[in-house]
RNA sequence: GCCCGGGUGGCGGAAUGGCAGACGCUGAGGACUUAAAAUCCUCCGGGGAUUUUUCCUCAUGUGGGUUCGACUCCCACCCCGGGCACCA
């Protein structure tokens, strides 16, 4: 070999020769392509698709770097990998790049693809590039719309009535991130964006609302618990009753239906309280003689459900109806009140207050001076409290329930003041009070969720068209299959302005009705693309079929995906979409299967001074100029070592000097040995004949391989099965020169296994150093290696030596030598003796080869 | 307000309840070199004692507790980050 060196390394490896070799080889070699094969465990991992704009950044490249390395150790494992890459190509940035260059969003979103797919295969990452899939070319969109009409066909898509952000200047509606600085459109600062109603598309994502709650227990253990979680609150199941309340003295009323979690509470309701917005409010106020001020009011409330961050600090306020609603249970009165904190689209929009017990109702009943009636006591300590607060503003009140409770009483506990049910336990109390209800006709049981259908209507360009049209004669008509796809068209005025850039464009919007041949309008929403986002997984197991979405065989050996991939910031969204997808394909027969994915690791950020790279704060490291200066190998590394990777990583400049150096000096340490033993087979002495030195390294690779075999398998902590790797070199760096006393086949053994376990991480310095030992056939065709365990074992140990637990020194003695000889030594030592000195031993605890403490009185 | 994370040297971070600070970065020193870079080696939490060696002591956000022994488990609190938020 040549002395030929790169400027400022003083050795050989130079990365960007040796990486461009490796990716052409294993292109021609195929090696990361995969099929169905039945006769091998499939493993299918999976990043999350990027949404391509922009540069590719570390962020983008700590998520695929994570996928690659569990992809290529399970390929190593003899599993069937397939690693798929795709790009979120539909969305808004596209189209507003698009109006303010006067270009095709299409022509933008391709030049990002080709760019990141470029950067992508810089890096080395393992993806079957055969499977790429784009979703806004019409050979993926068309599924999206026959998706569409599966769902149509089964009321699970259907339209309402909605509202949307809709800036008056645009004339247009606005998605909400263009709704900034609390309210305002993106374009026109001065301009407060309104709220509109208007007709939508969704899907119907409640009627799965039950299974999307109980089918989180099959994740559990495999997602993260507080993903788990966040769904779970998201879904929001809430068990109660609906209670109707009747309006008192106003002939042809409807009765107040109130949606509550707890009907034992009801005989302390002193008031019902309807939402802003609620159908009643407008017709209970006819008539009334505060009407005037109260429309005012109302209008007032109606309008602030813009500002959705100042709900939470704004105040409570309502006024009253001059109406009565009937208790169902105890025949009472009580004021019918209109109140901004109750919500029109939770529950009934409507709600009976109960001060005492809910805290919410407190605050605004005594705002405006409604009464506090207690209907529950707690069993115990709570039940002394009331009973103090009671006594001390009421001097000896008998227990009418008129104290002055300071703090609204949640839990469940004891029914007071409530007719037949006093002295119930408050479960009870709610059976009795629900049946009642339900056999007086009133009431009943009932389950709401939090959950709302999925609005899937955009006012944009850059999306899958929905596939239905308007006939005059015919009304709505469902695009027939044969149809699809309904392809975007080609030239759209992509103006920002006025209405949806499809609907402005009649030879897409006029066309005949599929049924009655007659003219009709195309619908010009297109679709969300959390739609895109829903299912694309599925797709790469068939990424070419022009018959289905996929071949339900395919699907049926990749699946459920063994390992998902991506940011905490899809937690909720994008994962409620899939799963929710994917219950409807097993309905609609394409799958068998639950749930998409079985695992789900959500790695953290990387950031830059402390926050999220971002294009606006200008703090991105490109993942190009970094392969361009330091190589792939030692970006990836990096990304690996500096942080375990579910937690945010802090980018340095100069710790990555770190990752350079060690990788240079693993080089360096094969380069010195490869000419010696890439002739003679690999084969680690047995210890009987190993020398001194042999012992040492061999002991020192088994166990750093027994370690980082387990921490690729199970705790993913690359971090410390980097730092491992690290001591195993340092180790091996200061036996040398190795020509003494370490055979060239044990040397070999240690050099191919510190490159076998770098392979997943820094795959292309991994193939170069393989071949260097002298293998011809390509990293990639061995398997990982096993580590042997009788090496591994130590025949020496040093054991710490405490005295009532504070360490006091050491002894160094054979394995496994008893606790009564570990005692004798440190008696016998000079530093821990004076500690045992004048004192007798009452306990000792040994723990065979690790510790001895010896407690002394 | 509620729910999650997290708090360990100058920095990133290691530690199945068993030697706190592995590994890396920065810094210091030495070797090599005419020199520099690169490389190789050594040292690097605070305080104290002893002065070539060691030893003691404090130290994992704060205060308690459990334990022979706590960064690790329990309770209370403080701070930082994130998510949700008038959900009846």
């Amino acid at each position: 070999m040549t002395e030929q060196t790169i400027p400022g390394t003083g050795s050989g490896y130079d990365p960007q020769k040796i990486e461009e070799k490796w990716q052409k080889r294993w292109a021609e070699a195929r090696v990361f392509e995969s099929d169905v094969d039945p006769s091998k465990p499939k493993y299918y991992v999976l990043e999350m698709l990027p949404y391509p704009s922009g540069t590719l950044h570390m962020g983008h490249m700590r998520n695929y770097t994570i996928g690659d390395v569990v992809a290529r150790v399970k390929r190593m494992h003899g599993f069937n990998v397939m690693h798929p890459m795709g790009w979120d190509a539909f969305g808004l940035p596209a189209e507003n790049a698009a109006i303010k260059n006067n270009t095709h969003p299409r022509e933008w979103t391709n030049k990002n693809i080709a760019e990141f797919q470029r950067v992508l295969r810089r890096f080395g990452f393992s993806y079957d590039w055969r499977r790429e899939i784009s979703t806004c070319e019409p050979e993926y969109y068309t599924w999206n719309q026959w998706f569409f009409l599966r769902m149509l066909e089964r009321g699970l898509a259907y339209r309402k009535k909605s509202r949307v952000n809709w800036c008056p200047k645009c004339c247009t509606v606005l998605a909400n991130e263009q709704v900034v600085n609390g309210g305002y459109c993106w374009r026109h600062e001065d301009t407060l964006v309104e709220s509109r109603e208007i007709e939508q598309w969704f899907l119907k994502t409640t009627a799965y609302a039950e299974q999307l709650l109980d089918d989180l227990k099959q994740l559990d253990g495999g997602w993260p618990e507080r993903v788990i979680l966040m769904q779970r609150n998201w879904i929001g199941k809430s068990q109660g009753a609906k209670v109707r309340f009747a309006v008192a003295d106003l002939a042809g009323a409807e009765p107040i239906e109130v949606f509550t979690t707890r009907i034992d509470t009801i005989y302390g309701a002193t008031a019902v309280i309807l939402a802003p917005g609620h159908p009643l409010d407008s017709k209970l106020l006819e008539a009334s003689p505060a009407r005037v001020e109260a429309d005012a009011k109302l209008a007032k409330m109606r309008q602030t459900s813009v500002k959705a961050e100042d709900l939470a600090t704004m105040e409570k306020e309502g006024f009253f109806t001059g109406r009565y609603a009937t208790n169902p249970f105890s025949g009472e009165k009580i004021p019918i009140w209109v109140g901004n904190f109750v919500l029109m689209e939770y529950g009934t929009g409507a709600i009976m207050a109960v001060p005492a017990h809910d805290q919410r109702d407190l605050e605004f009943c005594r705002k405006y001076g409604l009464p506090v009636r207690v209907v529950v006591e707690g069993k115990e300590v709570q039940s002394l409290k009331l009973k103090v607060e009671g006594e001390k503003k009421l001097a000896g009140a008998a227990r009418t329930g008129q104290e002055a409770v300071e703090e609204a009483f949640t839990d469940y506990g004891v029914s007071v003041n409530s007719g037949p049910y006093s002295g119930m336990e408050s479960e009870a109390t709610i059976a009795k009070m629900t049946a009642f209800a339900e056999q007086k006709g009133f009431g009943r049981a009932e389950t709401i969720f939090r959950l709302k259908d999925w609005g899937i209507s955009r006012q944009r360009y850059w999306g899958t068209p929905i596939p239905v049209v308007y006939c005059s004669k015919d009304d709505m008509v469902a695009v027939p299959d044969k149809d699809l796809p309904v392809l975007l068209p080609p030239n759209p005025k992509l103006t920002g302005m006025g209405e949806s850039p499809l609907a402005s464009t009649p030879e897409f919007v006029n066309t005949v009705c599929p049924k009655c041949g007659g003219p009709a309008r195309r619908e010009t929403d297109t679709m969300d693309t959390f739609v895109d986002s829903s299912w694309y997984f599925y797709r790469y197991c068939d990424p070419h079929n022009d018959k289905a979405p996929f071949d339900s065989a395919k699907a049926a050996y990749w699946f459920p995906i063994d390992q998902y991939i991506g940011g905490i910031t899809h937690a909720i969204l994008h994962l409620l979409y899939s799963r929710f997808w994917c219950k409807v394909m097993r309905d609609l027969g394409l799958i068998k299967h639950n749930e998409p994915a079985v695992r789900l690791f959500t790695q953290g950020m990387v950031q830059k001074g402390g926050v999220a790279m971002s294009k606006s704060r200008g703090n991105v490291v490109g993942a190009e100029d970094m392969a361009q200066k330091y190589g792939a190998d030692t970006g990836r590394l990096y990304t690996l070592f500096a942080a375990p990777p579910e937690k945010d990583l802090e980018w340095s400049e100069e710790s990555i000097e770190g990752s350079w150096r060690f990788l240079n000096r693993v080089y360096r340490l094969v380069e010195r040995h490869a000419q010696a033993v890439r002739r003679v087979k690999s084969r680690n002495a047995c210890a009987a004949t190993a020398s001194r030195k042999e012992k040492i390294l061999l002991r020192k690779a088994h166990q750093t391989l027994q370690r980082v075999t387990q921490d690729f398998e199970t705790r993913w902590h690359f971090n410390s099965a980097i730092a491992l790797i690290m001591e195993l070199t340092n180790g091996i760096y200061l036996q040398e020169p190795l020509e003494e006393g370490v055979r060239q086949e044990v040397r070999k053994e240690l050099l191919e296994l510190l490159t076998l376990m770098l392979a997943p991480m820094t795959p292309h310095l991994a193939e170069e150093l393989w071949e260097m030992l002298g293998h011809t056939g390509g990293l990639w065709t061995a398997g990982w290696p096993a580590f042997d365990e009788a090496l591994t074992r130590e025949d020496e140990v040093e054991i710490p030596v405490q005295v009532n637990g504070r360490l006091r020194g050491k002894v160094k003695v054979a394995v496994g030598t008893s606790g009564d000889e570990v005692e004798k030594l440190a008696r016998a030592d000079a530093v821990i003796a004076p500690h045992l000195a004048g004192k007798s031993i009452v306990k000792r605890i040994f723990v065979p080869d690790k510790l001895l403490n010896l407690v002394v009185a």
